[in-house]
DNA sequence: TATATTTGTTTAATCGATTAACCAAAAGTA
DNA sequence: TACTTTTGGTTAATCGATTAAACAAATATA
């Protein structure tokens, strides 16, 4: 079997020209004359040439590779981040390497080695849920190439970022279970840490007084927003005295684990407890009863973070401009909670 | 802001030694004394050092990168596959860089020629629904570098293959509607051309005969085994006159749809129809009822692929045998079917 | 006709790390 | 002492593609 890939060489010996007029030729340069275009792309073909990406990038000085890294990929709103922004990085010749930290600051900061180590051009990325030591992104900045994060970001590292607006998003699911005739509203959200479960906390506050409904400690809690945390932080507001007549989650994923254990309890869903998940999840939609969230525009997100990342490339020096887009995000509502 | 990294060359300026010297120093050749190998790693500390990947993979020809082709990364199976191949190719220094063909043919054959001109050592793939020209796979034999199938593989490409018995899991779930009562048994399955799929019909049919029961040309459907599909071809059988007493669905996803159907037409599940489905997505659990399965030990699935590639690698010349790894399923009872 | 310009290509350096081949100095051995 | 071996490096070539600079030949211009 034969090993040795073709190179520019190879071509080069069989017109007998140089390997320079071949690259030339290869890239359509103004300055080599049609025939011998003609020509090289013949052989090129009969060959089956395959540039080799590594000389060339190693060359140009630029991989033409974006790092992307996310907290798992095993998830409909990650997964379409990656597929629209992989669209708008392919169509501008550059291949993405996704990697995932599963929520682990030690992975992620091994995946930002891996990334730096493979020269990519830049990197795209959402933090994981216990990341707050920075200095590994920093280490990206200081490297000098763009670093654009999305969704899970931080205010303290001076980037680029693209998410929703999760404090409005608050607002929003408030005033629905409101409308619905909702009195006592719990929320079971994300660590405060962590800039967006910060802001829909934050929202969720706003909007409780807003609306004159009482804020009671007991129902708010913070948790790490697994499907097993939504299963034990629902068993603590059921425990509750006084219940809550509606439970705003922070995830969906939690927010499933508690619609399971309010079935298993036999409360009824949305008469007894009105329930509220976030991130439009494709499960939210198949469960019984289907439970209302709010979409995100991951496309949009995506789309929306690798045309930031291009718009950095190309320039010489990169100067990072805080350039924070912030999307409206929509409230799908469903039966959990009407 | 510095965008010059720090090379070779950098540190030995420093020391005033050459940059074979400082190569061979971080990669603890013999030939260098402790202390000299010691001032290298503390000035590449100092100058934070960080090898370029391009050139080192030019030099020594192996880029320590492994191609993944995917249908979709935003599935269970396909997540856990992946993440569990990474942990072992990690170990062993390479890294991966995934792709999605999302199912199609056209998007499979890009990334087939990305990761060529990536460099990639080794592909491990498996297939879309849509391929049936296998001529781009050809293609990655005839580079040189190893090739390693899994679940969606196929008989006349001579190369390595990883997955589980697709035949027996038919068999075991007939064995189990059977002896939960069942007389009538519907199979949903995927297209023939599909080795997976064909061998679960197979399978389906086979186990049917042995167990005596109605082998019924209109309870045999093929379809792409979307969730969509999985609504559609549940109403087919529904409008039947003889309707089934169950039904093994192919796919979770399509699984799911006919679930649906029959909560929407108030028909019990399991009492009027009993369901099974296939790779125990994670919402298989989580929907109500929850829905009998086939496990396919994803994780080990990952394990074995990774550990065929490695089986190849640093060797000289690239002999594909073959080398068929098939796996025992598991099923999964839960309530769609007890 | 003499000079300038354009065209089409070659030469050679380069990107950064690795490595075969070579070499000087120190240490060991007969 | 004279020769061999070991130690600790250095030199220079190399991987394959790109590109600045050089250059010969053809064409245009004065």
């Amino acid at each position: 079997m034969n090993k040795k890939r073709t190179t520019l060489k190879d071509i080069a010996n069989v017109l007998s020209i140089s390997t320079a007029a071949v690259s030339k030729a290869l890239n359509d340069d103004t300055r080599i004359s049609v025939k011998t275009k003609k020509a090289v792309r013949q052989v090129a073909k009969e060959l089956n040439y395959q540039p080799n990406h590594l000389a060339s990038a190693l060359r140009k000085g630029k991989s033409k590779l974006v790092g992307v890294i996310v907290p798992r990929t095993n998830s409909h709103f990650f997964s379409s981040v990656v597929e629209s922004m992989e669209g708008v990085l392919n169509k501008a010749g550059y291949n993405i390497i996704i990697t995932q930290s599963n929520e682990s600051f030690e992975k992620e900061c091994n995946n930002i080695d891996t990334l730096l180590y493979l020269q990519v051009d830049g990197i795209i990325a959402s933090m994981a849920n216990e990341t707050v030591d920075l200095s590994y992104y920093e280490k990206i900045k200081s490297n000098g190439i763009p670093l654009i994060l999305f969704d899970r970001g931080e205010n303290d590292l001076n980037v680029d970022y693209v998410g929703i607006n999760d404090y409005d998003s608050s607002h929003m699911i408030i005033a629905h279970l409101v409308a619905q005739g909702c009195k006592r509203i719990a929320h079971i959200g994300g660590y405060r840490r962590t800039r967006i479960f910060n802001n829909r906390i934050r929202g969720y506050i706003d909007a409780i007084k807003k609306h004159d409904l009482p804020h009671d400690d007991e129902l708010l809690i913070e948790s790490s927003l697994t499907l097993e945390d939504g299963r034990q932080q629902i068993e603590k507001l059921l425990a509750l005295k006084n219940r809550p007549d509606a439970v705003y989650v922070a995830s969906d994923y939690a927010a499933l684990g508690a619609l399971q254990v309010l079935k298993e309890k036999n409360i009824k869903v949305p008469e007894e407890i009105k329930l509220v998940g976030f991130g439009n999840e494709p499960f939210t939609s198949l469960v019984t009863p289907s439970i209302t969230s709010i979409s995100q525009h991951s496309d949009k997100i995506g789309k929306l973070a690798a045309e930031t990342f291009l718009g950095y490339v190309d320039q010489d020096v990169i100067v990072q401009s805080l350039n924070k887009i912030i999307l409206d995000s929509e409230l799908i509502v469903r039966s959990s909670s009407e």
